[in-house]
DNA sequence: GTCTATAGCGCGATAGAC
DNA sequence: GTCTATCGCGCTATAGAC
């Protein structure tokens, strides 16, 4: 390890409560309760909340992209490419008290409180993620298990936009079950 | 006016500043500011920022759903009818900065930080643009102008999903014109 | 209905001992 | 690397004059 198991407990703590409360309702007071340190030991680690922000995008980033560079790798059906990827926003909406949402998908509403690296980061996690989806589709179009006549790389915008919509609405009604509803409306959608 | 002035424009400010920064980052010395008041005039006005919260999204749910009653009424092209619903999205979109989403999709992330009355009122107006729109969906399959094989109750919950989502992922990249190319999008997917 | 003034708290952040 | 202690600020909210 080249972290720091402390900084890591950090990070898992404020990933914890961004999902779930938002970056503007959590606090370095909130981590310190949850990670059994004290306040100023937090800002030993990351000095400001901008710090703590941007280096959890980061690792946030790495962990899901690399998940999503992993199906694409592993499957060889897109229809299966796509099921596992959405089976990724699924599975966040199934952790803990089923409250959890996207990172950035939480980060994303708070985007104008935060600071530019944030920004920057969410961005590219956005960007990054409607790139592997525009692949996908873009196969699965070929193989002829989607059909669509549009850009791929629209489709691929408006399918991630649609999750990251569904997984916060649906946290107000219906939880993982209504998710589920939706996300095979998505994929009849896709197979025309 | 049964409301006087002022609250009208605390509301509105409220509701500017949360579109844009979300409800935790907003306060009651933001709103003295916008107003042109001072903050314990705030307080005779709402006492609790859950009052004020309350208010705002129950006229918010009028006012909104109002519009697409209207769209409902007037159109007899259920195609029409999605259109200008969709509008009413791109149009939030084009307010101010170009940087205001959905008042319920910026609260619907921030959801578990908010009171109970609050998260009501975020459920209630979730599930009338829903029912909403599987009306709107239901005319257009029967007219054979939408093209889907599931639940249009399903669909609805998607299409709004997919709306709030465009919403949120598109102030961080496209701005109003990524948002129509997507919308454009769900409308070619409707269309079978 | 708006004001001044203030209570009381939680926030992000820093200094300095250990 | 974690601690105690504290600063200065912004927050929600209230009391009481006008």
């Amino acid at each position: 390890m080249s972290e720091s198991d402390t900084r890591t407990l950090i990070l898992d703590a404020a990933q914890d409560l961004i999902q779930r409360l938002g970056a503007n309702a959590m606090s370095y007071q909130h981590l310190s309760e949850a990670v059994g340190i004290r306040k100023a030991s937090i800002h030993y680690h990351f000095p400001a909340k901008q710090d703590l922000l941007a280096a959890l995008i980061e690792r946030y980033h790495g962990y899901f992209i690399g998940l999503v560079d992993r199906i694409i790798a592993e499957e060889s059906d897109p229809a299966r490419m796509l099921d596992r990827y959405i089976g990724l926003f699924e599975a966040t909406l199934r952790e803990g008290k089923h409250d959890k949402a996207c990172l950035c998908g939480m980060l994303g509403a708070e985007l104008a409180s935060l600071g530019d690296e944030a920004v920057r980061g969410i961005r590219r996690f956005y960007q990054a993620n409607q790139e592997r989806l525009a692949s996908i589709l873009t196969r699965g179009r070929d193989a002829g298990v989607f059909r669509f006549s549009g850009d791929p790389a629209t489709l691929a915008g408006l399918t991630f936009a649609a999750l990251e919509g569904a997984v916060l609405v649906v946290r107000a009604e219906g939880g993982v079950r209504r998710f589920r509803a939706l996300a095979d409306e998505l994929r009849r959608l896709m197979a025309g």
